[in-house]
DNA sequence: AACGAAACCTGCGCGC
DNA sequence: TGCGCGCAGGTTTCGT
């Protein structure tokens, strides 16, 4: 569930229903997922009430009453909220609240990370200090300023946290097919013009996603909150062998970076 | 600096 | 039905 939107739409349902409620008890029956020793995880947090629940690029932000407990739920995964029910395989993290209402991370891939840091200055501290800026608040200049000395591509630079934060691989070529540019481009071949087309680009297409509340492909139950719509409103994405919006053109699948990549090799360039 | 591959994990769909 | 392979909305690390 990852990108800005999905990301977006599961703390806007999360924060109606865990804010002021306090961590009574925590279970942690994968510690990998967090970055610590997870006894003094557990030690730290209990106690602790959810004043609020904020989100940087891909990164959800509990503000508690002294940390902040910053998790990435990379490529899967999922809140749900419970009460009394039993434990399931993919559910590694419980926190149960005074109210005995029970957060629990599920993540059938352990990829997720969790890190506990002091409050005051989360946003300096890793992981968030090393995120730029997402489309909507960075400038021109500075965006074309990061991309003019890089030789990798626009779309690994499009993907590059500490470039631009917030865009995945569905909003990447969502983002370039709009463009008109074609994802193997070099960064520093973007000349001003096409990076002011591009941050426009990824920021309609990022407020639209998170409109619609993300997108849901490979159907996966459905978590908290994510009953996406914007997969309706995907041009490139998945869209292999389909004709191109624009100029009818089969869309084609690349491999660029590693990522399966959307394109249309026609009006792309 | 950059590229690919591997790592972290599990499950699904595909071809045979 | 079973097996092996490739693939998956992400990021870090390691070797060339």
């Amino acid at each position: 569930m990852p990108e800005l939107p999905e990301v977006e739409t599961v703390r806007r349902t999360l924060i109606e229903v865990i804010q002021h409620e306090t961590i009574e008890r925590v279970s942690v029956l994968y510690p990998n997922i967090i970055h610590m020793d997870q006894h003094e995880f557990t030690n730290l947090v209990v106690g602790q009430t959810i004043r609020d629940l904020k989100r940087k690029g891909k990164y959800l932000i509990f503000i508690l009453d002294k940390h902040a407990m910053i998790i990435h739920l990379r490529m899967e995964g999922k809140f749900f909220l419970k009460r009394n029910e039993p434990i399931l395989k993919h559910e590694h993290i419980i926190f149960t609240f005074r109210s005995g209402l029970e957060l629990r991370y599920h993540d059938v891939r352990k990829f997720g990370t969790i890190h506990l840091v002091p409050l005051n200055d989360y946003l300096d501290t890793y992981p968030i200090s090393e995120l730029a800026l997402e489309p909507k608040d960075l400038s021109v200049n500075q965006f074309y300023q990061s991309l003019r000395n890089r030789s990798i591509t626009i779309k690994q630079a499009l993907l590059d946290q500490r470039i631009v934060s917030g865009l995945g691989n569905i909003y990447v070529d969502e983002t370039l097919f709009i463009s008109k540019i074609h994802p193997t481009r070099k960064a520093c071949d973007i000349n001003d013009e096409e990076a002011n087309t591009i941050l426009k680009a990824a920021t309609n297409v990022l407020d639209k996603a998170v409109l619609l509340g993300g997108t849901t492909i490979r159907s996966y139950t459905s978590s908290l909150g994510v009953h996406g719509r914007f997969q309706n409103e995907l041009l490139v994405h998945m869209k292999q062998g389909e004709p191109c919006p624009r100029c009818q053109t089969p869309i084609i699948k690349i491999r660029v970076g590693g990522r399966g990549t959307y394109v249309c090799p026609e009006c792309q360039t």
